[in-house]
DNA sequence: CATCACTACTATATTTTTTATAGTAACTAT
DNA sequence: ATAGTTACTATAAAAAATATAGTAGTGATG
């Protein structure tokens, strides 16, 4: 007997590790490496599926620049944009309840 | 070099699995076997390594009924019911975004 | 122009986490 | 007396994450 839980989706992708996080620093374009370097632990093979499944589920944009380098830039598309407000939020929520680590 | 992420803190448990569900299914209190019931396919030790997790950071109230049969009730605390802000705007976005599946 | 570095990954083996399944101890209902 | 409910725990297997190394394409340095 299951109810359905209207967060469930969202559960579905963000509820797994380093997702909040990837989401998070994308709040501006970032490079692959980019992203390594500012979540120190994370594996390439790890952020690689992540960032399929986010690009998946229309949350993040892959583009390849088409410089010499073929650089690779990753951002959020508008639905992705739109769950800044769930991070303020979490933000608010986390400066209150953990006031000396948030910042 | 790793910036400090604020919500890194809230990453750190409500990035996993299950989580984020379970603090929305105990928006009312609930004990053990309705919240396994509700969450179809979680498992029992899974379940009791969360509410342990939660409970150790303060999100979750853990009370055992002092009825004959000592039935385990599960609450929110206020830090924990403090989050269901975050729940909204999560909500108000999967209903947004998914407006099919949302109800 | 050979070597080294950087970028954006992929491959493999190991470790960790989650799961399926079964079991337990205390009570309750028939 | 037997079966059912509740709140878990135990164990082994499956799935996911990690460390580590490697690759292919460029670019920079001597």
């Amino acid at each position: 007997m299951k109810l359905t839980c209207p967060i469930e989706k969202a559960t579905s992708f963000l509820g797994s590790k380093w997702t909040l996080e990837i989401i998070y620093f994308l709040q501006e374009p970032r490079r692959f490496c980019e992203l390594q370097e500012l979540m120190g632990g994370i594996n390439p093979a790890t952020l690689t599926q992540r960032l399929k499944l986010l690009e998946a589920e229309g949350i993040v944009n892959r583009e390849v620049i088409p410089d010499a380098q073929r650089h690779v830039k990753y951002e959020l598309t508008p639905k992705g944009k739109d769950l800044v407000a769930v991070y303020r939020e979490l933000s608010m929520w986390v400066s209150h309840w953990y006031p000396e680590e948030a910042q």
